[in-house]
DNA sequence: CGTTTTTGACCTGCGC
DNA sequence: GCGCAGGTCAAAAACG
């Protein structure tokens, strides 16, 4: 058990690390047949089996949804702190691309009920809330277990720190061990009050240097912390969240052990705003794609070339802030 | 002293 | 119905 403390603290030391995002459930029925998530197949044996298995019951929609999100609900907005090297984004996570790629990142969104369909979520709604007021009477201590389905958005990261930073405060309320993986799970809760969205984080088992990192729920709360010397991201998840402050000072606190997770969010502006910069130029060494589906059901993908985002960064701006520089400035090529 | 982490116990869902 | 695994709670410990 030691070990795991060992390689936690040796991980925590270096910077090495690339952010995956990729889909935590499975976006497109078409991915059904063929996707990582693909548990139909009673394979739990595969490495993130426990966690898509949870993750594949959720209702599966696109990120394009969450990028429709209120301004005050967004995704959870990972944000690219210093260390990361590297990052490639495939949003239909394979498995062949997450893991065996050593930068590749996807984006994972899955949101559920909440973020679907107005009216089975409202249908939703009603039962679960009933089904609470039942829990609560019949286990008035206990709580609610079964809780409703919170939007979830995954993320893949290569990266030797567990604990990503993400500009919001959390407070560890679990840790489990995985069942096939030799790394546990933690469970992490925002601290603010009000704010009810939940993350995980677990290490791959088959590559322990991707960190799976689920978050669930939406912020109600802007960020309320200025990530170390990361103002520049802190003003713009504040324009994503449709505020303008800052915050207070996160402190000290965990800035050993934790890195910031690039805006997702920017990904989302940059698609929904600034769709020409995407371009369907996927090298097999670093690349960012994203995957889902629109509104009319048609397939998404797009991928991010070094070269793309580099232009893009110094186009925009934006992604000087969720990129590695070392991205920006030599394509990494493992 | 307040906050966060640790950790064992407990609860629930699901498969067999 | 039983057992397993995931998820959560909450008291104690650690930390700043």
């Amino acid at each position: 058990m030691e070990n795991k403390k060992e390689i936690e603290t040796s991980m925590a030391n270096k910077t090495d690390s690339s952010t995956a995002f990729f889909p935590t459930d499975q976006i497109l029925p078409s991915f059904n047949n063929n996707s990582i998530f693909d548990e139909e197949g009673g394979d739990k044996g595969s490495t993130f089996g426990g966690f898509w298995d949870s993750l594949s019951a959720q209702d599966y929609s696109s990120i394009f949804d969450l990028l429709q999100a209120p301004p005050l609900q967004p995704p959870p907005p990972p944000q690219l702190g210093g260390s990361s090297s590297s990052m490639v984004a495939s949003g239909v996570a394979e498995p062949s691309d997450m893991v065996a790629t050593p930068n590749s990142t996807s984006v994972s969104s899955s949101s559920t009920e909440a973020a679907n369909d107005d009216q089975e979520t409202k249908t939703v709604e009603e039962v679960e809330q009933e089904q609470e007021k039942t829990k609560k009477q019949l286990k008035p201590k206990k709580k609610n277990q079964k809780r409703p389905r919170e939007p979830r958005f995954a993320f893949m990261t290569k990266s030797e720190i567990d604990h990503l930073d993400d500009g919001y405060r959390w407070r560890k309320y679990g840790q489990k061990a995985v069942k096939n993986s030799p790394f546990p799970r933690n469970y992490y809760r925002c601290t603010s009050a009000a704010c009810g969205v939940k993350k995980r984080v677990e290490r791959s088992c088959d590559d322990q240097s991707i960190v799976v990192t689920t978050y669930e729920g939406t912020h109600t709360h802007p960020c309320p912390i200025t990530p170390r010397g990361t103002l520049g991201i802190l003003q713009e998840t504040a324009t994503y969240g449709g505020i303008g402050g800052g915050g207070s000072s996160l402190g000290g606190g965990g800035a050993s052990s934790s890195f910031m997770l690039p805006h997702i969010h920017h990904y989302q502006q940059l698609y929904q705003q600034q769709p020409s910069y995407f371009h369907n130029s996927a090298p097999s060494n670093s690349s960012v794609s994203f995957r889902g589906v629109n509104a009319n059901s048609s397939v998404q993908e797009r991928h991010f070339s070094p070269t793309t985002l580099s232009s893009l960064a110094r186009d925009d701006g934006l992604l000087q802030d969720m990129l590695p520089s070392q991205i920006l400035k030599e394509p990494k090529k493992e």
